[in-house]
DNA sequence: GCAATAGTGTCTTTAAGACACTATCCC
DNA sequence: GGGATAGTGTCTTAAAGACACTATTGC
């Protein structure tokens, strides 16, 4: 992998030259990893979209929280998506830390990831040259998040309660370019099922879109307008086994339709504005 | 900005360590561009869009075409952006090689630059392990490159007459990402008008649409659309000198609007699939 | 019964697209 | 005048959204 043939020109010697890192200063390369869920608020407040985040033990931004993330173990030959997987497993503690080569995966296997991003500006790491390949990760419900690897504590929180001058290094505005994609995303897309489980209900599908966009939708006009977009969803012929809390008619189950992209699309309520 | 202080604590000591790339496989870091632009095909098909090629003169893929590209100068704190726009400069002859500081942006001053996505798959180059930032860059019709820095040939080449077997690396993915994003960021965005001049006709504007979504669009249809979007364009209330070549009205000429994002969007004709 | 949740009917407005038409220019 | 290019009118269909309504359940 890293031997190479005799130069056999004088230009053939300067690209080998040129890709010498040795001759360079060094860049680390990490992945940090957006990972974005819908949960209960621990406050009480209905469902909402929340952020994976750890709490910082070491300097700088001791204290501080940031996104989950670490380097890319170029010596194992890792890919990059591979270490998003790992950090995102690791310091949830849905895999065991540097065990096996099995298992990772194993619940976060409705796991849906895309590249974010990178971000590499001098300065953004005050110890070292740093590029961070950042990802996005969206999961239906998982457990709680459980200290694992380097993370003094790994926890959810709603996005809308966390405020963006407590985060390290760029993160907030890592965040902020995660969070924009995701709701990009749902207008075209049928990300909002990889935020619910296999089989769900229409309200459910609903509450992710309120959730992610931050604004109440119309109940009827959602439903009809879901049920309209070939291969959005599919038709289960069940219903949940009970109706709401409080009363209430039983509502009928349905699971993912083959559609990646919405033709035509679900498009956020209202945007006059054109920045 | 790479000094540290005292490690205090165990943890803070595996916290450097782990910092330390040293410890790692070393990764390089560089950045590719997708430079697109609309120009007129030398095989005289009308106008079509075109990307910048460089020809590689040395191992690996010696005699194919490359994306322009090159290693981020850490050692001078280069920017990931600063060493995208660099090697664009650099390798259509568009500004000195290695030159004084001023300048490179000089006849690029209408360039639009944005990231594409990163590539790091372990085995995309033979010779080590690379990390390459890729990023789109759209302009309207830039002058002939000249090859430079480490570029034996640059040249503007249709897109739909290159080989993706004939290009290095994985630069045929980095090229099919790079036109997929062109064409769906025309839909909702003012892309178009980074590919025309400051003042252009409607016409214009849609032969770049037909030449990234290589169909024809109904120009009646599109006129009435492109006016009706709001911030698209603004009207200039001046006209072309003459009208076509063989006769024809004078055409109107607009410049580019403030609006970013499109509401409504312009969207492509005749999709029905779903992938 | 009543409140709560699921789901449907219908109407208005807006946008997309087909197609025919008018306007202006060069030769 | 005639061909070419720019720009408009009008009609049909589809989709978005407001709003009222029906259906089914738990208590």
């Amino acid at each position: 992998m890293t031997t190479v043939g005799q130069p056999d020109s004088d230009s053939e010697r300067a690209w080998l030259a040129a890709y010498d890192p040795r001759a360079f200063a060094p860049i680390a390369v990490t992945v940090d990893v957006v990972a974005l869920t819908i949960r209960q608020r621990a406050d009480g407040g209905g469902k909402s979209l929340h952020v994976l985040t750890i709490r910082r033990g070491a300097m700088p931004f001791a204290g501080c929280r940031a996104l989950p993330g670490g380097f890319v173990r170029a010596a194992e030959d890792e890919d990059l998506d591979e270490a998003a997987v790992r950090e995102l497993a690791e310091e949830t503690g849905l895999a065991a830390h540097g065990g096996g080569e099995a298992g990772p995966l194993e619940a976060l296997s409705r796991l849906h990831l895309e590249q974010l991003g990178t971000y590499g500006t001098p300065g953004r790491d005050p110890r070292m040259r740093v590029v961070s390949v950042a990802y996005l990760a969206f999961a239906p419900d998982l457990p709680d998040a459980t200290a694992g690897g380097d993370a003094a504590a790994a926890a959810w929180l709603p996005v809308d309660a966390l405020d963006p001058a407590e985060l390290a290094f760029d993160h907030a505005r890592i965040l902020a370019h995660g969070l924009e994609r995701a709701r990009a995303k749902l207008e075209y897309t049928s990300l909002a099922t990889a935020f619910v489980g296999p089989k769900f209900t229409i309200t459910e599908l609903r509450e992710v879109y309120e959730a992610v966009w931050g604004e109440p939708l119309h109940a009827g006009n959602f439903h009809r307008k879901v049920l309209s977009v070939p291969g959005l969803v599919e038709d289960t012929d069940t219903t949940t086994a009970r109706g709401g809390a409080r009363g209430g008619r039983r509502a009928r189950l349905y699971r993912a339709g083959g559609a990646r992209l919405l033709h035509p699309a679900l498009l956020r309520p209202s945007r006059e504005d054109n920045q």
